[in-house]
Parts: C-alpha cells; structure tokens; sequence
DNA sequence: GAGTTCACG
DNA sequence: GACGTACGTGAACTCT
C-alpha cells in the first residue's frame, strides 16, 4: 500500500475513513498576542525574542500530539490575519484604531511564527482583505455542511459566535472547552444572539462602538427581552424614558454599524480546499531543524526521544501517530507553561569551563575578549559581608556563556611571609581593569553592583578610584520585574534558581559555616574559581533574561531613570557616613544604665520577686497571673500580650508597675539599640558609621537601611531624640536636614485628586487642621489629632476596625467618620476603587513613575489575607510615588551641587522623605536653596504634580540641631 | 528560627 | 462569630 500510495494521498484516505472528522481551526494570530503577554519574554539561541514563538510551537505541539485521541483533530490548520486593513475598515474607519502598535520585540516573531506552522508541515492560510476570523467562520461552515466536527483554538469571543453543536472552541492557555453553555454562562444569550449582545455592548480593544452606558449585562437583557437588536432598536422609542433609552435612539447607527463589524464573514472563498487540511504524520526533519535553530531543547529532547523508537517514521503511515503520542503526552501534555530547563538560549553552566587567571596575558585576553563582545559582567570576592571593610579578594568576569574567569588577587591570608598561591598583583589588576570599567563601549553588568562599587572604589584608592560606566544591575532589573511577586528576595541564588534554574554553590560550601567557616581569602583556587566564575556567569546569564522583559513590561523608565542612576550615588553616601560622637554615646549608655537599674529594683519590689523583666512571657505571668491585673491572653502562642498599649492600658488604671516596665523598655531598647550599637558600628578607619542601604529591601520601592539602621533613629520622644544630637559634622562643617512636608498626603490629594486637600496645599495651610475644619467644623487639638490619624489612616488603606481602635471609639462610629471623609473629599473613594480593581485585575500596583508592586495574595481566599494585600496595594502606590521623588533629587543632587560650585556638600543619609547633608559652614545657605530647589522640582518633568513639593531646611552642628 | 516588642517614615 | 487590625521597614531580645 506505502509504495503505491503517496504520502497525502494515503492521508486523505485514511482520513476519509475515520468514523469523524474533526477540524481544528487555530486561530494564529489572536495566539501570538497572548503567548507574548503570557510568557516570559524568552530569547531564542541567538539572541532573538522568541517568548511567543516557544509558546505558540509549544500549543501546536500538544494539539498534534492529541491526534490520536477520540476527539483530537483528524484535520488543522493554522488561520492568520494577513494585513490590518480589512473591509471592516471601509466600513468605520476606527475599527481597531486604538491598538497600540504591537511591542518591538514582538514584531520579528511575527514571521517566526509563519515558520513553526511550516517546520510542523501544517497548512498556514491566511487572505488578503480578511480578518482569521472570518476565514475560520468560512471554514467552519463548510465544515459543518459536510458534517464534520469542528474546534476553534481561540479564546475570541467574537468567535465564540460559531459555537453550536457539534462546533466548540479551545482556549489553549486556560486549558478550557467552550460549548454553548459559555456563552450562555458569560454573555447571557445563546451564541446566535452573542451578535446582537456584542453590537449593543461594542468593544473597546477593537474599537467597535456599541452603544455609550450599555455593557454585557444590559445587553444581554435586551436581547433575551426583546429577542434581536433590530428589535431592540425598534422598541426603543416606546421603552420607559431613561439614559438608556436615550442613548438607544440616539446611538442606533452605531449599534447597527457594530452589528455589521462583529458579524463574522461566513463565505470567504476556501483558500485550500477542507481536505487538504488533513493532519497526519508530522516529518520530524523539518521540525527538528527549527527546533535546534531556536534552542528549544526541551521540545528537541522529545522530539528525539520519541522517534528513536519509531525509526520509520516517514514510511510508515501508523508510525507518527505513535511518534507523536509519545512525544505529547508524556508529560500529561501541557507543555504550554513548560519553563523547560533545557529551553535556554544557552548551553547548561558548566564550572569545567572556567579559568584562573594569574598571568598578565590571560587577564589581557580577558579584557580583549571583554571588548570585542562588548558586554562583560563583574563580581568582585572579599573577606567581609560589608563593601565598606572588605577586603578585595578576587574578580571574575564573564564574556558569554561557558566564558567566564576568576583572578584572584589575595588569596592565602594576610600573613607576608606564608606561601601564597601565584596570583596577579591587585594594584596592577585594578589598573589594567580600570579603562574596560570606565570604557563606554563596553557594557559592565552586576548583581548588586553597589556593593562591587564600593570594594573595587577603596582597593582602587591609588589610582584614583574607580568608576563603573556604562552598567546594567540585575538585581535592580528583578526588583524592578517582580517587586512582590512571590519571591522572597532577589539575590544571585534566588534569581538564578527562579529564571535559570540553576543552583549555584553556596558560600557556605566553599567556606563553611560556623567555627569551621574561613574567609573566602583562604578558599583554594580551583574551588574559588568554579564559585566566583560561576556568579559572573550566572550575573551575565540573568541580564540576558532580564533586559527585554524591562521593555516588555513596561518598566524601562523606573529601571533607567529612577533606581539605576541611583546606584552610584547610594554606593558614595554608604562610602562617606557619617560621624558620630562616641564620648557623647557612652555618657548616653551610661546614663541609661543607672535608670535601667534603679527601675528593675523597683519593678522588682512591685512584683515581690526578681525576673527577667525583658521576657514577655515572664513579664506577661507576673502581671496578670500574679497581680491579677486582667488583660487576657492575645498572641499566637498563647501567651499574654505586654505591648505598649496594653501597658499604657494598666498604667492609666493605676498600675505603678506597668509605668515602671514602661521607662525600663524605653530606656533599654535605646541602650542596645542605639547608644551602646551606635559606638560599636563606629568604623575605626573613618571614625563614621557607614550604614548598608538597600535599594531592593522594601516592596514599595523604598530603600532600606541595614548596620545599622540609620533609618529609625528615635524623634518621637525627648529622650530618645538625644541620640540624634550623637550625629555630628565635623569640625567646620555643618549637617543639613532637608524634609519632604507630608508628601504622602499632597501625593494622595492630587493622585486621588480631591480637590479640597489639593487648595489647602496650595494655599500653603496645615493640613490636619485644614481637614478637622472640613470633618468637625471646628480645629482644635482633639479633632486636629483625629483629622491627622483619619489621614494617616487613608494612606494605609483604612479599615474600620483599626480606625476604631486608634480612634479609641467604635467601629460604627469609625465607619460613620470613613463616610464623612469619603463625603466631604470626593476622589478617595474612587481612587481606592480604581486601584484596587485594577490591582485585581493585573497583579500589580503602579506609581507615577511607572514602579510596578505585585500583589499575588490580592485574590486570596481567606478573608484577611486578601484585606491585608488591599490595604497594602492601597498604599503602594503613594508611599511609592513618595520614594521615586526622592530617588529622582538623589540622582540629580551630586550634579547640581557641582554646578552651583558646592561640590564639598556631601549628602550622607536618607530616611524616606528627608536627607542629610554635611555642608561647610560657609556654603551652608547657598547648599540649603540648591538643595530645596532639586528636591521640590525633583518629579518633574517625568510627572507632573498637582500641588506644590515643599521641603523644610535646617542646618545645626548634630542632626538633632538641624531639625 | 519564631515570636514579641519597639525605633523610624 | 472569630479573625486581629492600618502601610513600609530593621534590630534586639527571649525562648524553643
């Protein structure tokens, strides 16, 4: 039979007698969209975005495979829409106006995609003058005629107008069928009506107009009521007077024009006849080819596999249907979300590749390498967490896959007279590295490059430092990606476990842990070159997955113009400190220690017995078991609940005790916290404290401070606010405080847009009293104090519980005031409404800068975790917002400093929406203008705010002063 | 390492 | 009817 028949002959045949055929109608290019948007943008082996071409191979792969089963395809093809000009367009000339361009890198795939159909030797039709839609409604038509079952691979809801039965359509994504009970189920109607529902309702991404106030339920309505549209529209002017009435009347061309745009055109003449559809044996040359062009391995692999058995693949008529089983199903058949490990557009990391560098040519070869490609990553080894004491050990680079190298500059310890391992002198090193760093044809990329900054700037110390330009962070690049989105951090492990699937070598198993851990110095070459080679590999590797996602994703503007700039001026500040008074500290601990140990004798006496008075559980049986004050048990645990308001609670009710553990908890946590902590961190070199600052610590987009925290530096109280007079300029100098005044609140007023806080602002009046007038009719210091926690209590995302409680009134009484608010400054409600359904519906909260904040718990099931995500996703955007400004007058700060000539001011700190300044004394006044000015000018002109930035200066010998 | 408490914006 | 109450952090301490 094989040798007289031809190949598509037999296939025809074989088709003819199966018991029912069925076509598969996969409309190609309603796919491509949302592979692209669903998929991680992936590159192809040589570079190319090719995300929706992956997926799109990927769902043509399990389609075919499903060629055996009961009601898998016996016929497909592949429909495109061949130009965007259609005869839709001659009737509106707005139809699809309002796409945006498809995304640049998208663009190529087109084509790409053209070839997956082919490399799978299935037919690809498209006609010029029609949408795929119609060219599947055609098809399904006749289809149907002859009695044929038919599946539309679509999740178009146009297209859902065809499904009837023995016609359902696949949404391959969601894995879903659709019959007519979908239809029935979303739109209300039966799918013959789904027309008419769609005329009335219009559609906005294709620009059809329907008609203005009539969505999918009011049209639905209609339809079912009246039957049809033109029935609709000819009972429209008897209907009882309404909007919708109106607009019926009013809008009845447009709801006829839309009726004719979504009608789908069921007579296009068959481009190639039902037949010649058949699906059958797939070669697997063709497809192998296109395979290995891209680097899909994971498809590769099975395609492989499979048909090692099958040898005869392309003789034997039976044999590609086994080949085909095999290689679909063996995964349950979902290779559509496969992150595929073996599909990386590079070979898999292998540490055999790498090389240690300790000759003056090879690390020349490095750097030529470097250049030519154009692209090198950078990690530098130290002996220390901190980049302001490490000590420079080693650097790798990396070229390109597999081309990574390590050169180690000191290691063997610090001892001069033991034996050390051959290694390049580090000065030398640093100076030959330095113009390939500095050179701006070459792309340097780090994972946390301020750290890298720091080290490589001090060990450069002797030929004038060193700067690292022009640089891509990948760290920066994930934060900016996935704030939020689940994982819990976004360093070089994580990272590379999450988008490579790769696992690096820990630190722990090249140096140990614990007693037995060693400095990386001590670390043998060959296994310090496989860990650091590794991360420079890895760094490069991340970059490669990372940079297009930026663009695709819509972040290239917070990444480039907000967290990138900052990474040098964060790695200065962290280089300067700031100088603490160390005698002033001690006298502080001191003093502190005399209090701590006259009220823990008192508390003891109160209690009759001595105990740990900072062991909650200790505390909590002593007070409430013992002394018999009541206030339950709370936490999860079990155990009693000793926090401040519960203290505050006894103390008012007259418990001497519960003062006394009062001041010993102020007076303690000062001590350890600060006073005694402060003077440890005092670095001996700089006699500063060098605080960490992280640029990808808070979801928010806010930094964080780290060894020590530089950001909570007590205020709030008299005695806590001592320790900020510890912070000193040095002699002849002056510190200088700049603040942010609320600008979360003139944030929430023009984002919000509410008119009344916006004219308070702009009038320049105190916003809390301005805000008891509005809700109380009167300001004084009680309804001031309630209108400042009502407002603070809006940018957290109020809940009426917890205004109660802050509010000391009921939740009735706290809801009643949330109503008044909402009343009085229309805008937040439905600004809370707005973000919150749009977080809902994408994931992800944005700022005015475009920083994006994901929310995965936005959508829980259990109640107070959703509650908590949308109190969360209600503030993300203004605390935010708040943070990309004050990044922006960072960036800007350095430059305008120098061109005022005040290139001796050096900004030191941070601390949310103030910064601090070292200043000359002289310089101070001309310093405090430039400073303001960049700081209250800093949002624009990215973003323009509705209502002025102001920012409050003081200057004073301590930080405690210039406040 | 989890839980509690408390310092900041 | 209970949940545990505001958003974002980091550090010190106790106890398992």
């Amino acid at each position: 039979m094989t040798a007289s028949f031809g190949r598509r002959a037999w296939l025809r045949y074989s088709a003819a007698m199966s018991e029912q055929n069925h076509l598969y109608l996969v409309d190609g290019s309603g796919y491509i969209f949302r592979a692209y948007h669903q998929l991680p943008p992936l590159t192809n082996r040589h570079g190319q975005p090719a995300g929706a071409v992956y997926g799109y191979t990927a769902m043509l792969w399990k389609l075919a495979a499903d060629l055996h089963h009961a009601d898998g395809p016996t016929h497909l093809a592949v429909i495109f829409d061949k130009s965007s000009k259609t005869f839709r367009n001659d009737l509106y000339d707005q139809y699809k106006a309002n796409r945006p361009p498809a995304p640049e890198d998208l663009i190529p795939q087109f084509p790409m995609i053209r070839d997956a159909t082919r490399a799978f030797s299935l037919p690809c039709i498209e006609e010029e003058g029609f949408e795929a839609d119609d060219i599947i409604a055609s098809y399904t038509v006749e289809a149907v005629k002859r009695g044929w079952h038919v599946t539309i691979v679509s999740s178009d809801k146009d297209l859902a107008q065809l499904i009837q039965p023995g016609v359902d359509m696949l949404d391959t994504m969601k894995n879903e069928r659709r019959g007519p009970g979908y239809v029935q189920d979303k739109f209300g109607v039966d799918p013959d009506k789904l027309g008419d529902v769609l005329a009335l309702m219009g559609d906005s991404v294709d620009n059809v107009p329907g008609v203005p106030g009539i969505g999918p339920k009011t049209a639905a309505k209609l339809i079912t009521e009246y039957g049809t549209l033109d029935a609709v529209l000819a009972a429209a002017p008897a209907m009882k007077p309404s909007k919708m009435r109106d607009n019926l009347i009013e809008h009845e061309g447009m709801a006829r024009l839309s009726r004719q745009l979504v009608e789908l055109h069921r007579e296009v003449p068959l481009p190639d006849p039902l037949d010649d559809l058949v699906l059958g044996a797939i070669p697997p040359e063709p497809l192998r080819e296109f395979l290995t062009y891209h680097g899909f391995n994971s498809l590769l692999t099975r395609l492989d596999g499979s048909s090692a058995g099958a040898g005869g693949a392309m003789t034997s008529p039976n044999a590609p249907r086994v080949q085909m089983k095999l290689a679909g199903t063996e995964e349950g058949g979902a290779p559509k979300a496969d992150p595929a490990p073996g599909f990386m557009a590079m070979p898999p990391i292998d540490r055999s590749l790498y090389e240690t560098v300790t000759s003056e040519d090879a690390l020349d070869r490095w750097i030529a390498e470097a250049r030519a490609e154009g692209i090198v990553a950078i990690d530098t080894e130290t002996d220390a967490l901190d980049s302001i004491t490490a000590r420079l050990v080693g650097i790798s680079l990396s070229t390109g896959p597999g081309r990574a190298c390590y050169i180690p500059l000191a290691h063997g310890g610090t001892d001069m007279f033991a034996e050390k391992p051959d290694q390049l002198d580090a000065g030398w090193t640093l100076a030959r590295l330095k113009p390939l760093l500095e050179d701006e044809g070459v792309l340097k990329i780090g994972h946390n490059l301020k750290y890298d900054l720091n080290v490589l700037d001090r060990a450069a110390a002797g030929i004038g430092g060193l700067r690292i330009a022009p640089f891509d962070d990948t760290i920066l690049m994930s934060f900016d990606l996935e704030a939020g989105k689940g994982l819990a951090g976004h360093g070089m492990d994580e990272a590379a476990r999450a988008h490579l699937d790769h696992a690096c070598i820990g630190f722990k198993d090249v140096a140990g842990t614990g007693k037995k851990a060693i400095s990386f110095a001590e670390v043998p070459l060959d296994r310090a070159t496989e860990y650091a080679a590794e991360d420079a590999e890895v760094t490069l590797r991340l970059w490669h997955r990372f940079k297009p996602r930026l663009h695709a994703e819509g972040v290239t503007r917070v990444y480039e113009l907000v967290d990138r700039p900052l990474v040098p001026v964060i790695a200065a500040m962290e280089r300067t400190g700031i100088k603490v008074d160390r005698d002033y500290l001690s006298r502080l601990s001191g003093e502190f220690a005399d209090g701590i140990l006259a009220l823990e004798k008192e508390i003891h006496e109160y209690a009759g017995q001595p105990f740990s008075i900072g062991s909650p559980k200790q505390l909590g049986e002593i007070l409430f078991d013992k002394l018999g004050h009541k206030g339950g048990k709370k936490g999860k645990a079990g155990g009693y609940s000793t926090d401040v308001t519960i203290l505050e609670k006894l103390k008012a009710e007259g418990s001497e005790i519960s003062g006394k553990v009062l001041e010993w908890r102020q007076f303690s946590k000062l001590k350890s916290t600060y006073t005694d902590a402060l003077q440890a961190q005092i670095n001996p070199a700089t006699g500063r404290v060098h605080t960490s600052y992280s640029l990808t610590g808070a979801q928010t987009g806010r930094l964080s401070s780290t060894d020590p925290n530089l950001q909570n530096i007590p205020i709030r109280t008299e005695i806590g606010r001592q320790i900020r007079d510890a912070f000193i300029a040095e002699e002849g100098k002056l510190l200088l405080a700049a603040d942010y005044s609320q600008i979360e609140l003139r944030l929430a007023a023009h984002m919000a847009d509410v008119p009344a806080l916006k004219e308070a602002f702009l009038a320049g009046e105190d916003i809390h009293a301005a805000t008891a007038q509005e809700l109380f009719g009167r300001v004084d210091r009680e309804t001031r104090g309630r209108a400042k926690t009502i407002n603070f209590a809006i940018l957290y995302g109020i809940s009426r519980w917890g205004l109660a409680a802050r509010l000391e009134i009921t939740p009735d009484e706290a809801q009643d005031m949330i109503a008044r608010y909402y009343d009085r400054f229309p805008g937040i409600g439905v600004y809370i409404g707005d973000t919150l359904e749009k977080a809902r519906a994408t994931g992800f909260t944005q700022t005015l800068f475009g920083r994006k904040t994901w929310f995965p718990r936005i959508k829980a099931a259990i109640q107070h975790e959703r509650q908590g995500a949308e109190r969360a996703a209600i503030n993300a955007p203004i605390q935010g917002t708040s943070a990309d400004i004050i990044k922006r007058a960072m960036a800007r700060m350095g430059p305008a400093l120098e061109r005022a000539g005040l290139a001796e001011t050096r900004m030191l700190l941070q601390v949310h929406d103030e910064l601090v300044f070292e200043v000359p004394e002289a310089d101070a006044e001309a310093a405090g203008a430039v400073i303001r000015e960049v700081m209250e000018n800093a949002a624009s002109p990215l973003v323009t705010i509705s209502v002025p930035l102001a920012v409050e200066v003081g200057t004073g010998k301590s930080w405690g002063a210039a406040h």
